[in-house]
DNA sequence: ACCCGACTGTCGGCTGCCAGACACTGGCTA
DNA sequence: TAGCCAGTGTCTGGCAGCCGACAGTCGGGT
């Protein structure tokens, strides 16, 4: 399931993320030279809560849903990993399992820079702690922020806020590259959401009929992010 | 507000937590030796959201609040942070702002390590990286597993659980250090888990009549923390 | 061209939790 | 010892969102 990556063409790709853009060119070189390909079927396993870690990953193409399964069988998701997203990063410090389970959602495509890999370039470079310490605050500012939208947002400012973050990969894309297409069904969103699909489908049909998104199957559309944005920001807006 | 450090006499104390203990002992004494005591009034803010980072901070004694008020009014509770915990550290890598307030409980006193001497430390050493970003791990694994407690389970659950995680620092604290008080009123607990006061009360009530807890003015105690467990950990438990 | 599985629409009943209100109690201060 | 405020008990009503169920629709595979 593994090839050899072709570092040279990935750069432009991997430089629309905020955070392999903000490396320092040596680094992003060593990056890739380290790095190879996996290729994943729909619906198939990067790798389970509890596993070993494997290494660091980015999403080249595709989409890859980290999540996990509770005790009581409904499914958390925690977000859709698009292309140039880096994730599997929090093991690399302390050693522990993997977080969630990351499964490919449509064919995808990973870079996957193994472990000892860059175990080697920590190694010789401790720099290297502070850049993978960057990727993790960055997941940390985003994990706050979405948890203080569940705990306080009712169901239609969390959706409206949510699709803008999935549209933008939560800030971790660089500045301007923000999808008009989330691909995303409804299910999957209220999993993100602590929502059922029934709420979410109701939710979804209102905000089409104000114009500010269509409903595509399978996916979403934003018609008007401006008035998403306002929508989740208010309190009390309509 | 604040002093010198006495850093001789804080080690044992701050070997209590889990990662303090884990580092070089070269490393200990670096953080001790550029710390200052800063004391604080209860009610007194330590930072709000939104701040310059200052520096790294630890709970020496008293209890600090970290949380944020929404839009609403209402406040989120992230956590209570007590010895010996430290905090800040995400700015560090990020360069941004502080995500949270923090506020003293009752009045506490706290170490700092200030912004200056821990970049000089960070700049001198790059394993300072490493180790903050452990710290950052812990935290953003405590997250993982918070998220998922607000989003799945419903409120006796937990209660239960959040009451146990303050207990033992969110795990955060050296094996054995576990508190049997848990200095929180019923207010900031349902802030912290999302619920109301009223529903914590309630709740509250029921499991000192399983004998599970004995309620105190301001604060809980912890009569049965494995029968608490296991009521956490089961999705269908009584 | 068909079929089948994945996705979506929608209804009615139910309930866990919230919101507001008010009385009560514990503990600190003068 | 009185008084005050923070914290707690507990009622009522109300509603947002869950649950289960079933029908309709889309799209890819053969």
């Amino acid at each position: 399931m593994t090839t050899d990556a072709h570092p040279t063409t990935l750069a432009p790709l991997l430089r629309r993320g905020r955070w392999f853009a903000a490396l320092p060119p040596a680094q992003q070189q060593q990056l890739l030279a380290g790095a190879v390909r996996v290729v994943l079927a729909p619906g198939q396993f990067l790798f389970r809560r509890g596993d070993d870690h494997s290494g660091l990953y980015c999403v080249l193409d595709g989409t890859v849903h980290v999540g996990a399964v509770d005790a009581a069988g409904r499914d958390i998701a925690l977000g859709l990993l698009q292309s140039p997203q880096w994730f599997g990063e929090i093991a690399f410090f302390d050693g522990g399992p993997r977080t969630h389970d990351a499964v490919a959602r449509d064919a995808a495509t990973l870079l996957l820079v193994p472990r000892p890999v860059l175990a080697a370039l920590l190694d010789a470079q401790p720099l290297w702690w502070r850049l993978l310490g960057q990727l993790m605050a960055e997941k940390l500012r985003a994990l706050f922020a979405g948890l203080e939208d569940i705990t306080t947002l009712p169901a239609r400012q969390r959706i409206a806020r949510r699709l803008l973050a999935l549209s933008d990969g939560h800030g971790m894309l660089a500045s301007g590259v923000a999808l008009r297409q989330v691909a995303v069904n409804q299910a999957q969103l209220g999993a993100m959401l602590s929502l059922t699909r029934q709420t979410v489908s109701t939710v979804l049909r209102a905000l089409e009929a104000e114009g500010l998104v269509r409903r595509h199957y399978g996916g979403i559309e934003l018609l008007d992010a401006v008035a998403l944005a306002r929508l989740g920001a208010a309190p009390d807006a309509g």
